[in-house]
DNA sequence: GACTGATTGCGAACAGTGCTCTCGGATGTG
DNA sequence: CACATCCGAGAGCACTGTTCGCAATCAGTC
């Protein structure tokens, strides 16, 4: 944190030095309100005096209290992508892996409950518009369908005939292309849509016990998303 | 509306009359403030506008914003189990019975966005205590599984055997009572996985669409969520 | 029928919010 | 040094939830 190089032509400079700095100071302030009070907690106001300024001051670096909140919502999508892939990248089988990324995101939601809450939940319709928070938040299901993606091309997963259920559309075909773009894969419509499945039904378990779903019935929740978790990992790798 | 009969041993009186009719003001009130600006747009002070009284009466009828968004969650919470019981209560095999139940609670979720992300989204974690809410809250679930367990009732749901992923705990077994007790129902440990499974995969998937996360992949999503509800329904039915 | 007590609406007030604007003083650049 | 830019402070506006006291109105009792 000293004596910073100059990698952008023009040095820092004391000014924006203290600019990053103060911007900084601003966004853990934020991060801290939001995961202590929530999205609707977090006052522009408090912020400030948290840092020490006088709430105008802070529109010097922030327009708005939703540019705040969507700059944490940034941080907080790289945050559990970030968690996501490195359980992703760890040892065993693919679907222990799997497994090991559901229950790593699991994980930092019952860590970080608003965050979560936040990203997968309340969405304001139409509010969320800058794209790139929902760039942002592609890590996660690119870490499990990657896992899918990798594992098809070492040939280690066969293609599941398609089963029940009306065939694949013309439009979601073409909807599964772009999935296959983004991964430069040749992942078939077949396993896509596993994937797609399989990422939808873990999320739906967490929010249900992040969001309090499983009350007066399935409480505590480990047992139940282990078994579940393996067993959506174990119906991707399905060989029929 | 003319006059009413005493049930309750004391007749109504115009008092208590107009009580409810101001009642019923408010939470209609409410109910479009909350439909047209969402939860965190719920003003107190703009329902009681809108009724034509001053901010503080209304703290006459509700004794706080929070029990006023209370009141109108258990009322979603009751309006969509009704479309979800009707839809269940339809023609056609089970797994149709299902889809059509799914469908519906998507539906109902399109067209009412803000009240689906108040009862499915943002916890606030411990917020949320009333327990009126969470038993309000059981309708849906409880159409999805009676479709479970009147099949199994009739003998048409053979009792797959217990595939992938850990053995059933003891604790979750158990859990596994409490949901049969409310059913007063014999289903076995796995189908009361499976119909677990189910609902939180379905409302996985309804909730992605509704939150934006199926954008720049799966969107519009209808074909997606058609085959997928298919395909859980399917599941459940499983001969293996 | 007058009296009493609860019910109910109103208006003022307090503390808090997001946000805008103006005004100095500090900082960097020519 | 002079000029331009930046940046924090402060006041102010419109809004929020909530509390409190006051006055009117209604229900039932002597």
């Amino acid at each position: 944190m000293s004596e910073a190089e100059p990698t952008k032509g023009h040095r820092p400079g004391a000014r924006e030095r203290n600019r990053a700095e103060v911007m900084a100071q601003i966004m853990t302030a934020g991060r801290r309100a939001l995961a202590e009070h929530g999205a609707d907690g977090l006052s522009l106001r408090a912020v400030a005096r948290e840092v020490g300024m006088v709430s105008s001051a802070v529109y010097r670096y922030v327009a708005s209290r939703d540019e705040l909140l969507t700059l944490l919502i940034i941080e907080s999508y790289d945050a559990v992508g970030a968690v996501a892939e490195r359980a992703a990248a760890g040892g065993g089988s693919a679907v222990q892996r799997f497994v090991a990324v559901a229950m790593a995101v699991r994980d930092w939601g019952r860590a970080h409950p608003h965050e979560y809450a936040l990203l997968h939940g309340s969405p304001v319709p139409g509010y969320r518009a800058p794209d790139d928070t929902i760039t942002a938040g592609t890590r996660v299901p690119a870490a499990l369908i990657g896992l899918l993606v990798e594992e098809y091309a070492a040939g280690r997963l066969s293609v599941p005939v398609a089963s029940e259920g009306p065939p694949v559309s013309e439009e979601l075909s073409r909807q599964c292309d772009s999935v296959r773009d983004f991964f430069g894969s040749d992942l078939p419509d077949e396993l896509v849509l596993r994937g797609v499945s399989a990422w939808t039904h873990v999320y739906g378990l967490i929010s249900f016990e992040l969001f309090g779903q499983f009350r007066n019935s399935f409480e505590p929740a480990d047992d139940l998303l282990e078994l579940q978790f393996e067993r959506i990992a174990a119906h991707l790798g399905v060989q029929s």
